[in-house]
DNA sequence: CACCAGGCAAGTA
DNA sequence: TACTTGCATGGT
């Protein structure tokens, strides 16, 4: 069954890599931070960003608020995307003012499934920056799904490959205890696989951790 | 030099 | 609905 292999992948990237400590960060908003600078960029380039704001005194969230958004464009400079990421980091700190008056507290008591679809509704903020903020910054047991994600378990067969994102969160949702320790690890791990033995051109399969799920799973025929 | 990184939105057909 | 493209820096 499903439930029992997931589980016994995790078990396996766990024992061979350990903890991952994520969210690399300090507080909740940095969290968020990060969230939306790491679309699509290197999370080295991330730290750098996050370390300019440092460095100017705008890890607040008033401090944030007020900035202007060109200015906070300039800060993030080193994570790629700045102008379109500054509007997007923008766009929700304003939805954050708005509905919990900046206070990420009051944010975080809200239902889990009506916050997701009000932080989807937020331009620049997609499912995996959403699922993000709620798992890393937020701490509740919602599971992220990324392209690692989506590539690994689809090769391994037991996801389609032409599921969606919400069909592959099912997935694991569904099989899996819903614990934020959990989720935590698991798409920290699978990310850490990724990075290091499911790369798109440079597959190691012969020192990969899961390489009897992967890598001698029949194609088909 | 080419390619990739912890996505998303907008445009096109 | 299903592709395609723009966004941009820094590491390998």
């Amino acid at each position: 069954m499903n439930d029992k292999k997931i589980l016994r992948i995790y078990k396996k990237l766990y024992k061979s890599f350990g903890k991952q400590y994520w969210w690399p960060a300090k507080t909740k908003l940095e969290v968020i931070i990060g969230a939306m600078l790491t679309q699509n960029t290197a999370w080295s380039n991330v730290e750098k960003a996050i370390g300019n704001l440092r460095k100017n005194k705008k890890l607040s969230f008033k401090k944030l608020y007020k900035i202007k958004t060109d200015k906070l464009a300039v800060l993030i400079k080193p994570a790629g995307y700045f102008n379109i990421k500054a509007k997007r980091l923008k766009n929700l700190l304003e939805f954050i003012k708005s509905r919990y008056n900046g206070n990420l507290e009051n944010m975080q008591r809200e239902n889990t499934q009506a916050l997701r679809g009000q932080l989807l509704s937020v331009n620049g903020v997609g499912p995996e920056t959403a699922d993000s903020i709620l798992l890393y910054a937020l701490d509740k047991p919602v599971f992220v799904v990324d392209a690692y994600t989506k590539r690994i378990f689809s090769k391994i067969g037991i996801i389609s490959s032409n599921a969606t994102y919400e069909d592959i969160q099912e997935f694991f949702m569904n099989n899996l205890k819903r614990d934020t320790y959990l989720f935590n690890e698991y798409h920290a791990l699978i990310v850490k696989l990724g990075k290091d033995y499911c790369k798109k051109n440079r597959p190691n399969c012969k020192a990969c951790p899961i390489k009897e799920e992967i890598c001698s799973v029949p194609t088909g025929s």
